[in-house]
RNA sequence: GCCGACGUAGCUCAGCGGUAGAGCAACUGAUUCGUAAUCAGUAGGUCCUCGGUUCAAAUCCGAGCGUCGGCACCA
């Protein structure tokens, strides 16, 4: 007979099974009310759940985060009523809880769209409003099957058949409706309550499987409440405003253009960024013990065969053909296999290892039309690439190397916190599954010795070995891969890359294949959107306004200018005919970080007035002061503590 | 590539069979002003492209291209 423990430590003697609602009811009424559902010895299961033997229980409510995924997928369910019953002969797929919402995939022709979402929206909230109960039915798969099929539900048979035989099949019924789900779900569709909005549509290959049918989606958000709906919202009007298409035209910084699709036009201002992130990076790779090279942009195509790219992703290629010779030249789409070519010219010795080579690759694919995204996925792109040529037994080094040097620039950048991926074999890929098992395992290993954790990205590798991917999200939480790094035992075989080893034998080094912006396309796109536009001093292409307030103050601010200018930084003199407020707006919009202001009486007093992006007060110091702590906090990252010693010794 | 929406002035958008519109930006003039929009005037458009329907197409139909949101892809 049960004894069930509370979380505050109190112990429940029961003479019989009991359900999960009778034990609140019997704890409290209070509680009764408020518990959607329970976790059963750390297992979130329905009330309505029989507690046979001894357990611990803890009860959530409706208002605990944990019931927000639960609230997203009787959301999805009610969904799903609503849509069958407008919309009869329409199938249901599946339909889970995501961040900040959830789907449904439904089997209909024609698609959905969104001049269909009031009708539907109108009748969820009907169905909410029923408080239908949630009730589940373990079934037999073969019945199960057969009464799907009944009913014309194809997909909900086929996921049913798939089901592993140890599976126990549960139906949730809620009013008359009744869908093939795992649960767990909550009492009724009354909990799912009313901060929900549907969103989108969009077309979704069953079983995410491009050769299957196109299903159609849809999107909505659901919260526990009407002010959590209205500031998620509030969240996205907000991110559409940090949209780096939108800020890079405010800022002047690139363009793209119907004659160049998927390339980028950099601007003047968005090309000094650019360059200074490019600066940067240089010289942390030449702290690092990096040689930077550059290899060729069109490259004969049987080096492509003999690399492996060309049967993976030829299609993917830009190719040239030179008349007069019997050639296919490719732009080259990635960099590894002319740094092998670099490699292989000489003969190399094990003393020269781990030897690493960099380059900032222009690289070019021809990437599906879908998937292009602004300057984050594009068709022609920069990468901060390198490859590192070392022992199986120098992979750890490298990698604890690589993470210290990956972690600095990423903090440098903004990006304090990143995800890391460890993505591992893929169906389709070279090399034997013996050295697949060792990469694999050489790259956990250095992952331990880096102290480095990460989420599994299963069948997600390149298709030469296993990667570390790094992510970051751009304004409105979409996940990029950035920077990686890939263990790579089949490249050097398959190019001949060898080393004498200190036996006098020949030996395979291993590559590793790294990148830490990942490309500077996208990157910059990210970073955009990290800073909103408001970019820290150092990295703002344009730094400093010097504006005037009244003519006589031409001549001062051209001098303030000029001093700014001597101290590198960069600015520019607003002497427009414009009233004050204009300028500051006109400044404010276009992201500039610091405005000096000169009007009369800074002229007379050899002043100016500082004043921040977006902080209403000023701060009146005089030109040398305002431009020697402008130049300070200008000065990247990287060069501070070398500057600061250079003021100490002087 | 697939599903859907969209494509009108530099930007944001209105117009939806009958001679192309507004606000902001730009340009010109006046104004010399103290921290997020001074006033007035001027100029600016193969209405994405091609084809069709029609007396007449920005508007209706078809195809293509592009963008956006997803899906698939991402060396």
């Amino acid at each position: 007979m049960p004894a069930i423990r509370l979380p505050d430590g109190s112990i429940r003697q029961f003479d019989a099974p009991v359900t999960g609602a009778a034990l609140a009811a019997q704890v409290g009424p209070g509680l009764a009310r408020a518990a959607v559902a329970m976790t059963l010895s750390g297992r979130l299961v329905d009330l309505a759940t029989v507690i046979e033997r001894d357990a611990d229980v803890r009860f959530v409510t409706r208002d605990d985060p944990e019931a927000l995924p639960l609230i997203r997928h009787d959301a999805a369910h009610v969904l799903a009523e609503a849509v069958q019953s407008l919309y009869p002969g329409t199938q249901v797929t599946i339909g889970p809880a995501i961040e900040n919402g959830f789907y449904y995939d439904f089997a209909r022709e024609p698609p959905f769209a969104p001049t269909d979402f009031p009708p539907i929206e109108a009748k969820m909230r009907e169905i909410v409003a029923a408080k239908e109960p949630f009730t589940c039915e373990v079934w037999e798969r073969e019945k199960a099957i057969e009464f799907f099929l009944a009913k014309g539900e194809t997909y909900k048979a086929e996921i049913l058949r798939d089901l592993p035989e140890s599976e126990t099949i549960t139906l949730y019924r809620q009013g008359s409706w009744v869908d093939l789900c795992r649960g767990p779900h909550m009492r009724t569709t009354g909990d799912v309550g009313t901060a929900f909005k549907l969103m989108r549509t969009a077309g979704a290959y069953w079983r995410g499987d491009h050769r299957n049918k196109m299903l159609s989606r849809i999107y909505g958000t659901a919260w526990r409440n009407q002010k959590e709906l209205d500031s998620y919202l509030a969240m996205l009007a907000e991110a559409e405003r940090r949209d780096h298409r939108r800020l890079g035209r405010e800022m002047d910084l690139f363009h793209l253009q119907d004659e160049a699709v998927g390339s980028v036009f950099w601007h003047p201002l968005g090309w000094r960024l650019y360059r200074t992130v490019e600066s940067y990076l240089r010289r942390a790779l030449d702290a690092d013990g990096y040689q930077e090279v550059r290899t060729p942009q069109l490259v004969d195509r049987s080096l492509w065969e003999a690399s492996g790219h060309w049967e993976k992703f030829g299609a993917h290629m830009f190719t040239a053909q030179v008349e007069d010779e019997h050639r296919t030249l490719a732009l080259k789409p990635m960099n590894c296999p002319c740094h092998v070519q670099i490699f292989n010219q000489r003969v190399r010795s094990y003393r020269e290892l781990p030897l690493r080579l960099a380059e900032f690759g222009s690289c070019h694919r021809y990437e599906p039309s879908g998937a292009l995204h602004g300057i984050m996925r594009v068709r022609a792109f920069t990468q901060d690439d390198a490859h590192i040529f070392c022992t199986e037994d120098q992979i750890g080094a490298e990698t604890v190397r690589f993470m210290a040097l990956l972690s600095t620039v990423y903090r440098d950048l903004g990006f304090p916190e990143f995800a890391v991926k460890f993505a591992d074999r893929p169906d389709m890929r070279a090399g034997s599954d013996e050295t697949w098992d060792r990469a694999e395992a050489a790259l956990r290993e250095a992952c331990a010795e880096a102290g480095v954790a990460y989420a599994l990205n299963p069948g997600e590798g390149a298709f030469y070995g296993p990667k570390l991917e790094f992510v970051l999200k751009d304004a409105i939480g979409r996940e990029w891969q950035c920077g990686t790094l890939q263990v790579d035992f089949v490249l050097p075989e398959r190019l001949d890359a060898e080393y004498v080893a200190e036996d006098g034998r020949r030996r395979r080094p291993v590559m590793l294949h790294r990148a830490i912006l990942g490309s500077f396309e996208r990157f910059l796109g990210i970073l955009i959107e990290q800073y909103a536009g408001r970019l820290p001093l150092w990295l703002a292409p344009l730094q400093v306004v010097v504006a005037t307030i009244v003519s006589d103050a031409d001549a001062y601010a051209a001098k303030v200018g000029r001093a700014c200018e001597a101290a590198g930084l960069h600015v520019e003199v607003d002497t427009r005919n414009e009233k004050i407020n204009a300028k500051v707006r006109d400044w404010s919009l276009r992201h500039v970080p610091v405005m000096l202001v000169a009007g009369r009486r800074e002229a007379e007093a050899g002043t100016v007035a500082m004043r921040r992006l977006g902080a209403p007060e000023q701060e009146v110091l005089t030109i040398s002061e305002a431009v020697a702590r402008l130049a300070a906090e200008a000065t990247p990252p990287d060069l501070r503590s070398k500057a600061a010693q250079e003021v100490a010794c002087a």
